[in-house]
DNA sequence: TAGATTGTTAATCGATTAACAATC
DNA sequence: TAGATTGTTAATCGATTAACAATC
């Protein structure tokens, strides 16, 4: 069991963007055909992403897989099936060396250079998430932060002032956002939303508690908090039932 | 800063808890075996609860598995298929009475009585959580919030005043908290993560950016914005390269 | 070499979909 | 009844796991 709980943050601030040679033994394309890596493999990806940061802050050089998955909280098999959909840069009998697999993770996942992200909505959590350092030291520019109440426009929320959101396609296009947090309520979401593609951006991730419909070719991801405490009451309420097994 | 806040209540406020007959026809074994709804139908079906509960808010009073299917984003056969989890309680050639239905997967979510949460962390996201509307309208009573810093201590947030961390067992023993929400620094949400464990509640739901271990019995959900965009970051770097399908 | 650990295969398990008989 | 739509079955598809040959 290894135990490297403790200062676990401070982490991720290694992920350069320098266009080091990316390349070695491994089977990955570059450039070239890049298959498809399925859902949740990817979804585990950022995982281990972010446990080589820790153990890369931490020092340690080289880690087997067993242990990646330790602290990654799956079983080793799923993770040596995972980074083979990434290419293959670990050396039998030995493990992985940490900064190199992390490296090539990220060209994997995209982040070998920065996103921008815009922030449609300036209430509590939209303020929230522009202030959130977890962005920044992943790749990802907060860019600019939106709200349509007069009385906020212009409000400084941490090094960004507020914007209209009259001004959307403006100043989306001015910054070169490419991805959009929408932070507002359920009953704007949907227009917003559609403006945001509108103005060209196809990657969006929204906290509002709605189904929102978007064309083909658009990326969205949603958080919900109330469905995540839903399916916490779920399994309580399994839990407290006296299960009867035959 | 609050005006786009109403409006993202509205929706739900239609879970109540009147101990009404939530019987019928239906294979609901009542109290009985309460066989196991598959996790992805579980996360599905407060999807399914929250268009019921808009179209009970618009007066619609019966809907049919395609539109309801429609208004969620899946297909009408997997919702069908997540409904017969419940139990079957609607009628061929019909469909399903709006109001019923939400009663009835309510009950089979465990969310025919209030549950109790505690948000430890009183930062810009603690904060954003404690105020969001979307917890009470949907069954999710904040009874305490926590933070471990003196200058915050005391302060009020939302009808609520934050408590010393210091004192967390006592404060979630006497609010009765029967959930927690951890909205705090990766380098100390393993510790805080333990002593309420520790202290009884067994249902937590982490943004905290790491990899939290728990014992068996204890259900741990996790929310990484950071890692949501970095899959958005995958899918659209994928979209960039011109796909060559053979 | 002997021991260790990867990368991959094949088997298992679970989730999604299509189709249709049941039935209002 | 005739038309509509559910609830369920069987087929398909994808994800996870165990096991081991390859190889450092």
């Amino acid at each position: 069991m290894e135990s490297q709980r403790e200062a676990m943050e401070g982490i991720v601030s290694s992920l350069d963007s320098s266009p080091r040679a990316v390349e070695g033994q491994g089977a990955a394309p570059t450039g070239e055909i890049a298959k498809q890596i399925p859902p949740a493999a990817v979804a585990r990806l950022t995982i281990y992403l972010r446990a080589l940061n820790t153990l890369l802050a931490d020092g340690v050089e080289r880690v087997s897989s067993e242990s990646l998955a330790e602290a990654s909280g799956v079983s080793s098999s799923t993770l040596r099936k995972d980074l083979s959909y990434v290419g293959s840069y670990g050396t039998r009998g030995v493990g992985y060396e940490v900064q190199y697999l992390s490296r090539h993770i990220s060209a994997a996942l995209g982040l070998t250079h920065d996103w921008k992200v815009a922030i449609v909505g300036a209430g509590n959590l939209g303020k929230a998430l522009a202030r959130y350092g977890g962005f920044e030291s992943r790749g990802f520019d907060v860019v600019a932060i939106f709200d349509a109440d007069q009385l906020v426009v212009g409000n400084e929320v941490g090094w960004l002032r507020v914007s209209d959101v009259a001004d959307l396609e403006a100043v989306l296009g001015r910054t070169g956002a490419n991805m959009v947090v929408l932070a507002l309520p359920a009953a704007v979401a949907q227009a917003i939303c559609d403006r945001v593609v509108a103005a060209g951006v196809h990657s969006i991730l929204s906290f509002a508690p709605v189904m929102l419909q978007v064309p083909d070719g658009v990326n969205l991801r949603k958080v919900d908090m109330a469905t995540e405490l839903q399916i916490l009451a779920y399994h309580a309420q399994r839990a407290q039932t006296p299960d009867q097994t035959a």
